[in-house]
DNA sequence: GCCCAGGTGGGTA
DNA sequence: TACCCACATGGG
């Protein structure tokens, strides 16, 4: 992690020790491959990951949670296992649509994207359709290792009830803050995202924000 | 019944 | 560029 920095990288980086020390390693991503990695990723847009679960476990025993598996499957297979996540007949395209992408990159091995250029992975995967800069970023960061922070709805609550941001405030603005503060970290991005999901879900809830419990009050810039 | 959940893309002004 | 809306299911 980065040691020197403007009051702002200071303040975030509080926020990550705070939470870190409050809830410790989180060991993200939950999933056992990197092609469940990627799969979680597309299911969990707009979707609870209680959800996401439970379309996992129905993938994994119908044998679609392999890029093979889930290539030759038929479209109404994968949808009737995802269902639960919602938006069923657009994320099953846009699951097709990545295994498609992965085998022209890499073939069935995907350790063979370990060989792609950053910036140039996360061009490719954005200019798949359904695949905006949250789910890139979360295969970038979480499948393959790639120093890039992921900005989701959490993150731009807990940096704005803190008043790191304001209410407009860019996708890639807070990234790049974060970037700026912590570093080109791959474990520091990994974990800090995690303890924002984590503080957003128990402490920074939507309308009954539960500031006077939470390990990151009174945080100031 | 209403709000919300680890977003994205297309349309309109 | 900045909003609005559709996409859909499940839990509190």
């Amino acid at each position: 992690m980065k040691k020197k920095g403007n009051k702002l990288d200071i303040v975030i980086r509080n926020m990550y020790r705070r939470l870190d020390g409050y809830f410790g390693d989180l060991k993200w991503w939950p999933a056992r491959s990197r092609f469940e990695v990627i799969i979680g990723a597309i299911l969990t847009q707009n979707t609870s990951w209680k959800n996401v679960e439970k379309a996992i476990k129905e993938l994994r025993s119908r044998k679609l949670l392999t890029l093979k598996g889930m290539r030759i499957a038929d479209r109404k297979s994968i949808q009737k296992a995802i269902r639960c996540t919602g938006y069923f007949r657009q994320k099953t395209e846009r699951l097709r649509g990545i295994c498609e992408f992965l085998v022209s990159e890499c073939g069935y091995d995907l350790k063979k994207g370990g060989l792609i250029d950053t910036d140039i992975f996360r061009e490719k995967l954005l200019s798949l359709n359904g695949i905006g800069p949250e789910t890139a970023d979360s295969i970038l960061l979480y499948a393959f290792n790639r120093p890039v922070f992921v900005v989701d709805a959490y993150t731009m609550r807990v940096f704005e009830r803190h008043g790191l941001i304001g209410g407009k405030t860019q996708y890639s603005d807070v990234q790049d803050m974060v970037h700026s503060a912590l570093g080109r970290d791959v474990q520091a991005f990994n974990q800090f995202h995690a303890l924002i999901v984590e503080v957003g879900k128990r402490f920074c809830i939507k309308k009954a924000c539960k500031c006077g419990e939470c390990p990151i009050k009174s945080l100031s810039l």
